[in-house]
DNA sequence: CTTACGGCCTGTACGC
DNA sequence: TGCGTACAGGCCGTAA
């Protein structure tokens, strides 16, 4: 699921049914994720209210009231679902792995096929300097995110453009689909070395990149596999990609006429269009 | 400092 | 049908 729109999708999601609710327990039901649970990861929350669930980047952060904070990342495949009541609820499937039972009888069950997802805890005066956050760039919907900050950000860079958009020390939250998306909104070719993307090449990028961000949030971020969102909704933006997974299919920019073709940059697939990307 | 690569996991789609 | 391979929305550690 889980670039910024989808994380941000879950946090829309799970602030109603968590804001001002205590969690009575919790269970784990492996010792691991990406990393180990650390030690006093359920004492650490059990008894605490939730006052508020925030987003940095694509980390999920429920701050409870003595400033402990949850942390989370979805990895590629990690969700969240709730399971309102202390209704029975299908049985435990194989990759639940972290069941929270909130103060009202409900449930939030984490489930996770991968397990690239992670959780711990933090104390809130602490997060700025934590080690998952200390490098991280700007949130790009964010004033601090600018075509100066970005340049600077890219400057003697030699790896290309779309390598550096997926650095989170350079834009926190972007993954492959939306930077594919931005490059293509932006006509810049993926393939560009990322210091040659400067005044006012780096405003109309900075624009692009607000520009779907903010469409996706709206949009319920975008649903392939998994789903989105925790009430179990689909996402839409997948219907309004103009570049990712569409090889083959003509570029949609209006009096382009190209083609989408699919390349490999590091290992990892770009969809781009040749003709106006440049 | 930067960059490239392999590894972490499982599920799914596709070709033979 | 079954099997093997490639690939998937992320990130980290290592090596060069």
């Amino acid at each position: 699921m889980p670039e910024l729109p989808e994380v941000e999708t879950v946090r829309r999601g799970l602030e109603p049914v968590v804001t001002g609710r205590t969690i009575s327990a919790v269970e784990l039901r492996r010792p691991d994720l990406r990393i180990p649970f650390p030690p006093g990861f359920c004492s650490g929350l059990v008894g605490r209210r939730m006052d508020r669930v925030g987003r940095r980047g694509k980390y999920l952060l429920v701050v409870c009231g003595d400033g402990t904070v949850l942390v989370i990342h979805l990895g590629m495949s990690g969700r969240f679902t709730i399971v309102p009541n202390d209704a029975p609820g299908p049985e435990p499937g194989p990759h639940d792995h972290v069941v929270l039972h909130i103060g009202d009888g409900g449930r939030l069950i984490y489930t996770d096929p991968r397990r690239f997802g992670l959780m711990t805890l933090a104390p809130l005066p602490e997060l700025e300097t934590h080690r998952f956050f200390k490098d991280l760039g700007p949130e790009p919907l964010n004033a601090g995110f600018t075509g100066a900050s970005l340049s600077r950000a890219l400057d003697r860079r030699r790896s290309s453009i779309k390598s550096a958009l997926l650095d989170q020390r350079v834009v926190a939250g972007l993954g492959n689909i939306y930077v594919c998306e931005a490059l293509h909104r932006a006509g810049l070719s993926p393939r560009r070395q990322a210091h040659t993307v400067t005044g006012p090449c780096a405003e109309r990028l900075v624009g692009c990149v607000r520009g779907v961000l903010a469409q996706a949030i709206a949009a319920g971020g975008s649903s392939l596999k998994d789903y989105a969102r925790v009430d179990g909704q689909l996402g839409y933006f997948q219907y309004a990609f103009a570049a990712y997974d569409r090889a083959g299919e003509v570029c949609p920019r209006e009096d382009c006429g190209g083609k989408i073709h699919r390349i490999l940059q590091h290992g990892r697939s770009t969809f781009m269009c040749d003709s106006c990307q440049r």
